[in-house]
DNA sequence: TATTGTTATACTCTATAACTATA
DNA sequence: TATAGTTATAGAGTATAACAATA
């Protein structure tokens, strides 16, 4: 008795309070992550940039010298992913690894002269990536008011 | 302690724009993203159900019938991946595919009995999820500014 | 010829366990 | 014993090409 089609009536009662995907936080969420990764892949195509390497670079060229699993945790990246990573990054010529003073087991991670070279020019095309974000947002203000329901996302205000 | 310092004399010039990782929208956006993403597998672990799945059944919960590559391409799902995400629901006897009238060539999905139970349950689970992203962002206003302004990264007001 | 669903496949990202050399 | 870096590996997620049935 498989039926093909079934009329309204027949049809058991669906769910009365399901939202439109549109209303749902992690939806929307995923959905304009996806775009913005998009427009930056897009951006960085030429430059053979991935948003974890540029993140890298910018988290050493600000602090340089933090010891290899320090930057991996602090960019929430497992420290076996991150061996492949900063080995792109040194075979490029970008970043090194250098021995730690006091302890030979760590690596203290640092910008190269290149490396610098690269990232001025890195920051330079990003602006471009997120002139073109914020226009879409409406304006810096948007875009500051964004930062900061994110920012409550992931550390939230105490209350 | 004495921690491995260097001293700025050694340190070639620093690019002197590069932005905190938590100003650049990108970086935040992916964060909260993995978050919501990893409270969303915590709380949806024991009823075995992914993010691509919860949106495939609440799409086809609010409007069945659609054919099976409109649903993908809504969910910005390949279609090519879209058979086996869709041949899991069905063997979880959750959704079924429907041979559509007219074009032999398509399928019209829709929920089963079972997979309309299984939704109602889904919802009420997923308020708690949704609940606690709440809590965090602050309250519904700071909810709803948030879907606006990811709503504006997709779908940009044009001005 | 074009489209729908499908298969096969490859590539990236991510997660875990286990090894090594130091501590 | 514990930790930093590494290797190996497996699992998701995603992207493309090509095919059969149908339009």
């Amino acid at each position: 008795m498989a039926k093909t089609t079934q009329r309204a009536s027949e049809v058991p009662p669906l769910p009365s309070d399901l939202p439109d995907l549109g209303a749902i936080v992690g939806y929307k969420l995923r959905r304009a992550q996806l775009w913005v990764f998009q427009d930056f892949n897009e951006t960085f195509g030429r430059m053979k940039l991935r948003p974890a390497e540029f993140s890298v670079l910018a988290l050493i060229g600000r602090n340089p010298g933090q010891k290899q699993t320090e930057v991996a945790e602090q960019l929430g990246i497992k420290r076996a992913n991150f061996v492949a990573l900063m080995d792109g990054l040194e075979r490029r010529g970008l970043a090194e690894r250098r021995k730690a003073e006091g302890d030979k087991r760590s690596h203290s991670l640092h910008l190269t002269s290149e490396g610098i070279a690269f990232v001025n020019r890195m920051m330079k095309v990003w602006h471009d990536h997120e002139k073109r974000l914020i226009d879409r947002l409406g304006g810096m203000a948007e875009r500051d008011l964004l930062l900061d329901l994110l920012d409550r996302i992931v550390n939230p205000p105490s209350r």
